[in-house]
RNA sequence: GGCCCCAUCGUCUAGAGGUUAGGACACGGCUCUUUCAAGGCCGCGGCACGGGUUCGAGUCCCGUUGGGGCCGCCA
């Protein structure tokens, strides 16, 4: 039996594509599950799909990992470097008459299925392989014969026993013979899975739903190997907003899809723990040491998530709204997506910048935009506004507030603002008449950071240089 | 088609026989306010359906419907 007190979970991707937030999120429950138990987390690469996989996309999975802070305690195993276990395994399994050679071809087993499919039966190996005497087996495979190893598959009903299912019974008559190894001497997946899960000694299997149906085979297998059985939990699928697994149409299936959308990582990390998990209660936000601490299988529901966006997207403006400027700042100019125009602002305006920001934007690539728009003088006036802000007596308000800005002791944002307001009064207009047209010559824009503010971190140069230039243009185009 | 899984607001979820069915996102309104956000307050909105079991079912059982998955010499 499995020493109870540490267990052993495992991620095992395979790099036939990026890490995906389906992947990411079955890696994250195995990571919380081992650190909640004091136990093992193993990474294993399962590459045994020589057509399909490729090793940059491992490195791929990888650095998308390490980016979500999925940690693992032992590996990245690769099954490409394992072949000896199996073929080890697959013999003994042959001596042992657990498992035997098929000598159809792909051609036959293909016309079989076609017939079964044309009857409308379902298919299943036929089981001639059984027959065959393991002397006369043995002289085929001598003579060069191609044939592929198959396992015994028991004519009972194999019950598994899910930690987030329950009992789950699957009637034999449902399983057949399945292949262990190619004709050309592959191992196949869920031999591979089993060998490896025995020797790493997994204790607990937790990935998708789409494996429970797999699951008897690997229970077979695992008895046929004389190994012990793990622990099983099933996860719910991840599903797009249209109800069906989630992947690449949906567009942002891949985690690295979500940092380049200015994620961050804790964000994402929160969102995906809650994809299925939840600690009881009616917290959303969570720290990665509260999450260690509470995550619990029995707390996995088992419907499937759909993935939602937009939630993803508030979880990641309250973690921003969490930070400090000075954080913000840098993982903005750190980020895969930084702008030169963000990492060339001055770091005393940049982390004023993020900090009138910290609630405005969403992402770090808004945050990143937010930043640029700091670094050059607007070049162009949003038309909306100038049509709605702009008056015929505009121009000499704003140049009477530039003279007065001019002589101000010292820049700040309330003497700035005491200063609009005066001459608001003395103009006999309303202080929103000049705050709305210098917020167009200041930003470009009639939305954003409060204006005083924004006026203060720029400084008194930056904003009268702004202020004329936005008079001149003004002027330009409505001439007096 | 066969086998298997799933089913609480549009979405993520709490709920482990007795609740005015709670929270969050989104949406609408109000508030704060120079704008836009953020925040606060209020609102809209749900137990898929049908049978049982029970004094009493969102909770247990069966069925229906709907959705999903697996049935490869892919993983």
């Amino acid at each position: 039996m499995h020493d109870a007190t540490s267990p052993r979970v495992r991620f095992a991707p395979s790099p036939t594509g990026s890490l995906h937030v389906g992947g990411a999120r079955t890696a994250l429950y195995n990571l919380l599950f081992a650190r909640h138990e004091k136990g093992t987390f193993i990474l294993r690469v399962e590459d045994t799909d020589v057509e399909r996989s490729r090793e940059e996309l491992t490195a791929q999975i990888l650095s998308a990992m390490d980016w979500l802070g999925l940690e693992y305690d032992e590996g990245p195993y690769y099954q490409s470097k394992r072949y000896d276990l199996y073929r080890e395994a697959a013999g003994r399994l042959l001596a042992e008459g657990k498992a035997y050679r098929a000598f159809e071809t792909p051609e036959e087993l293909d016309a079989d299925r076609r017939r079964a499919e044309a009857g409308g039966r379902a298919y299943r190996y036929s089981g001639a392989g059984r027959a065959i005497p393991p002397e006369e087996s043995d002289r085929r495979a001598s003579a060069g014969e191609r044939h592929v190893i198959r396992l015994k598959m028991p004519a009972e009903t194999i019950i598994v026993d899910d930690l987030i299912r329950g009992r789950v019974e699957f009637p034999s008559e449902a399983l057949d013979d399945f292949v262990l190894v190619r004709s050309d001497g592959h191992p196949l997946y869920h031999f591979c899975v089993c060998v490896d899960d025995t020797e790493m000694r997994i204790t607990h299997v937790i990935r998708g739903d789409d494996h429970l149906a797999n699951t008897p085979k690997h229970v077979a297998l695992f008895r046929a190997l004389g190994a012990p059985i793990p622990r099983f939990a099933h996860l719910g699928m991840i599903l797009g907003t249209d109800r069906r697994k989630l992947s690449k149409r949906h567009g942002a299936a891949a985690v690295e899809e979500w940092r380049d959308a200015g994620i961050l990582p804790e964000a994402l990390f929160n969102f995906l723990a809650l994809l299925g998990w939840s600690p009881g209660d009616d917290r959303e936000i969570l720290s990665r040491t509260e999450m260690e601490r509470e995550f619990t299988l029995d707390r996995v529901g088992a419907s499937p998530s759909v993935f939602d966006p937009e939630k993803l997207l508030w979880m990641n403006a309250q973690y921003i709204a969490r930070m400090s400027a000075e954080e913000i700042r840098n993982v903005v100019i750190n980020a895969p997506t930084a702008t030169a125009a963000a990492k060339a602002l001055p770091p005393s305006i940049a982390i004023k910048a993020a900090e009138l920001h910290r609630t405005r934007a969403r992402t770090l690539v808004e945050m990143d935009r937010a930043l640029s728009s700091y670094a050059k003088d607007p070049t162009d006036y949003d038309p909306e506004g100038i049509k709605k802000h702009v008056k015929p007596d505009t121009p000499r308000h704003l140049e009477r507030l530039a003279r007065r800005l001019e002589e101000m002791p010292d820049w700040s944002s309330s003497t700035a603002e005491a200063t609009l307001r005066e001459v608001a009064e003395a103009e006999q207009v309303a202080a929103a008449k000049l705050i709305h047209p210098l917020r167009l010559a200041l930003t470009g824009t009639t939305v954003g950071a409060p204006l005083f503010d924004v006026a203060e971190m720029l400084g008194r140069e930056t904003s009268l240089r702004r202020l004329q230039r936005f008079i001149e243009s003004v002027r330009a185009q409505t001439p007096a």
